[in-house]
DNA sequence: CGGTATGTACAGAAAAAACTGTACAAAATG
DNA sequence: CATTTTGTACAGTTTTTTCTGTACATACCG
């Protein structure tokens, strides 16, 4: 936690005590973004620095190693949360959270949507082949259709779904959904 | 896995290797969801599955324990991925797979979305509150002030964020998402 | 070039999570 | 009611993940 000067110490816990309630619960629901509660507490530490932070700096205020501060940041900083920031006259490297919250949740879950869309799609689409070759070669089985029909049937649904899927997370990405939600509420009065 | 009766051995091979490709490529990707890759794969198996399963029958196809088997199935059901079915005639519990995996999305991110929201907007309003507070204070204190901006600042950003995200979730849960991004896309030519 | 910071790879320790087998409670059967 | 079946609580074990300290590679400085 940084520390603050040219104020009284009663004012000080009274703003200490605020953003370690905001850091807490921020580290508490970083679980959503698949990171560790360690790791979402060094997020929200950052979160309410006011200068770029050292990772010496990191592992004083949140009493861990220098060793859990540099992989805990290098995940933010691959999930674009953190920024890696040049400083002339410092060697160290410095680090600042990216404060736009919108671009951060956008990003994070179209990557990681787009990652599993890529994966199930193409498990799909090569089994939906195979068990339509199948399908195919063998009209007359009566049984045998019996059993492929539901599962193309699943397999197409899903496919369906994650067409969907993919359309959505264009929407996300290109920032077309600030157009359909908003960003601030309209007006109540229509 | 399923064994399939009255096709031929040559035919079940293929199928069964079209279902694992699916099943293995869901599992794989089910941390998404938040869930561990056996229980993503118990997903898959399910999925697959034209009838509801009991307990014994998963266990028998995972080769776990059915104590795996029922808090796996429990947390599937939990997050409404799975449903549990009755069956007349039959004294064990029987589970078959929430076939609308749009609405499985949907619900999922609502509920864990929804959770985040609520814990972190009381956690930001009630320091706002209180910054807020020492903030009128006192007026004339310029060094505590230049602490206090900063922080408001950070603060009021993450409320309008979320007051974002709460609409978002509306969007989601009331299916109004499905008017905005529908589940078929419209025809190529406009 | 030597000397000094700085970040990270790596191996091992500590902590957390997943999994199993046993024991038991609850419900169904006769 | 006694008997049987079924699901799960719980304790212990295994596996995985997280965290640390040391060692080292790299970059910087004079």
């Amino acid at each position: 936690m940084e520390s603050i000067h040219g104020i009284s110490s009663e004012q000080e816990i009274i703003i200490q005590k605020a953003r370690k309630r905001v850091i807490e619960a921020i580290g508490k629901n970083m679980d959503l973004y698949g990171i560790t509660q360690s790791i979402g507490h060094l997020y929200g530490l950052l979160f309410f620095q006011n200068h770029p932070m050292t990772l010496d700096k990191m592992g004083e205020a949140m009493e861990m190693s220098k060793t859990s501060m540099s992989t805990g940041v290098r995940t933010l900083v691959d999930l674009k949360m953190v920024n890696k920031v040049w400083e002339k006259g410092s060697r160290k490297d410095l680090y600042e959270v990216e404060m736009d919250w919108f671009q951060t949740f956008a990003d994070y879950f179209s990557l990681k949507w787009r990652k599993a869309l890529e994966i199930n799609l193409s498990a799909l689409r090569k089994s939906k082949n195979e068990l339509h070759a199948l399908c195919g070669q063998s009209q007359g089985d009566a049984a045998l259709q019996a059993v492929l029909q539901p599962d193309l049937d699943k397999i197409d649904e899903a496919i369906r779904y994650y067409m969907w899927l993919d359309r959505l997370i264009d929407v996300f990405e290109s920032g077309e959904i600030y157009n359909l939600v908003p960003k601030d509420a309209p007006p109540p009065g229509q």
